[in-house]
DNA sequence: CGGATGCTTGAGGTCTATCAAAGCGAGTGG
DNA sequence: CCACTCGCTTTGATAGACCTCAAGCATCCG
């Protein structure tokens, strides 16, 4: 709203060291020293408004990001123009892991609200990963993670129906919610209808009506994007139901 | 058939310097000094009978494998027995990638053929690339290419129809086929049209059935596993089809 | 040769998509 | 301050794609 296009905020020192994030981020589990070094690495900050894009298809891979404040979706597109949101960042989390595989992003960040990133330029971060043990182990088990993730994600796009898709989404957002110190029972979702629906594989109306089922079911309740969990457990035996 | 449960095969040099699949692997792209240094870390091979796994999920993490010959699949489960196959793996392309996370392996790796593999210790890996940039930069790519092509699973399963889930499949195949010196056109498969299922989100009888109606429309000749692709580009055009 | 496994095909049912309309809420401008 | 617009969400009716269940057929291998 204020800027129309990401800008470049000056030599900000990102610090690690003092983040609060730092547990959840690149630097976990190493040593003070050894954020410190990542300090000098780390050593920009960039701000993304709200629906602007971090980079695109295409775009030139140079940086990691790490989200700071703010939300994130990522989303590949056929030539079609179908597009298919392939996750949700927040903080601490990474983004342009798909960069490295070609120099060029093969997915589009877009910002769901005013965020910040950490850019972590690759090259340094891959030439101070072959100083630093710790580093490349921490950056090996991210990527990994990430892939683990994505396996996740297939097994509900290929084997869950609507509703449990839906459940698994809300307990893995507020788990991830939770860790960074928000309720476990209370979220604001910061994606519209369309947005879940890309990322579950279903309609925005089969998201909203599932939503509404649930609420039905006095396991939600729903007001717009503020969503509380009534029950807990509801959910978890929908994501774990054999084949009912 | 010959053992029932795979065998380390002795001091077997693994020898990545003689390897014709050393552009498809690991070594792409190392200067024959640097593949050097790989073979004295790449020990061993290991068999798997047909229908063995490699690992399985929840086995701890000590290495890497690269496929030398034969043909895998990788499938995670739910706790209510349901799973997914996803990916298929044939020779120079890495398998245990997802055990680095959590040092335990997150999905089960079948042969679907008799296969041998190249055992990598990931410890000693990482070891080495730590002094060979090169290998450390192909190393982050092989992982990046993976997430990248989660993500184009991730839009097959969330936005594609059954027959362009199919087409998009014996695109994918034929393609990876085809750098390994096989027919562009023709081709075995070697799992099951449930696997196929599997991976694609389908039952097999809409796969089957998919098949039959491609084969009816000239597309494909169906022999059980014995497919030949009679109009590529119609394939290419089912993929692409913009929602008709 | 005969059982086991995997594949094909049909009929009917279910879940989700599609199309359409109305409701809600936030921000804008008169 | 209120009416208005716009984007997002909800809800209904209908249609279509895929699934489920079931039977028969091919192929492989002992």
């Amino acid at each position: 709203m204020t800027v129309a296009t990401p800008v470049r905020i000056g030599p900000v020192k990102a610090a690690c060291s003092n983040c609060n994030l730092r547990e959840l981020c690149l630097p976990v589990g190493l040593s003070p020293e050894q954020v410190g070094q990542l300090d000098e690495l780390v050593a920009t900050r960039r701000t993304v408004p709200r629906g602007e894009t971090l980079f695109r298809t295409g775009d030139s891979f140079q940086s990691l990001f790490a989200v700071r404040t703010g939300f994130f979706k990522t989303c590949v597109s056929a030539e079609d123009g179908r597009d298919q949101v392939t996750g949700f960042q927040m903080s601490g989390e990474l983004l342009g892991l798909d960069g490295i595989s070609t120099d060029r992003h093969a997915c589009d960040a877009v910002a769901l609200e005013d965020s910040t990133v950490c850019v972590i330029p690759f090259h340094d971060l891959e030439g101070l990963s072959m100083q630093i043990t710790e580093l490349q182990r921490v950056f090996h088990k991210i990527m990994s993670r990430e892939i683990v993730r994505d396996h996740g994600v297939m097994l509900l796009l290929g084997s869950m129906r609507a509703e449990e898709r839906v459940a698994a989404f809300l307990l893995n957002l507020t788990q991830r919610l939770h860790v960074r110190g928000f309720s476990r029972s209370e979220l604001v979702l910061r994606m519209t209808r369309e947005e879940i629906g890309s990322y579950l594989g279903l309609k925005l109306e089969t998201v909203s009506r599932t939503f509404s089922r649930l609420q039905d079911d006095g396991v939600l309740e729903v007001k717009q994007r503020q969503i509380r969990i009534v029950d807990h457990n509801a959910l978890l035996q929908i994501v774990n139901a054999s084949t009912c």
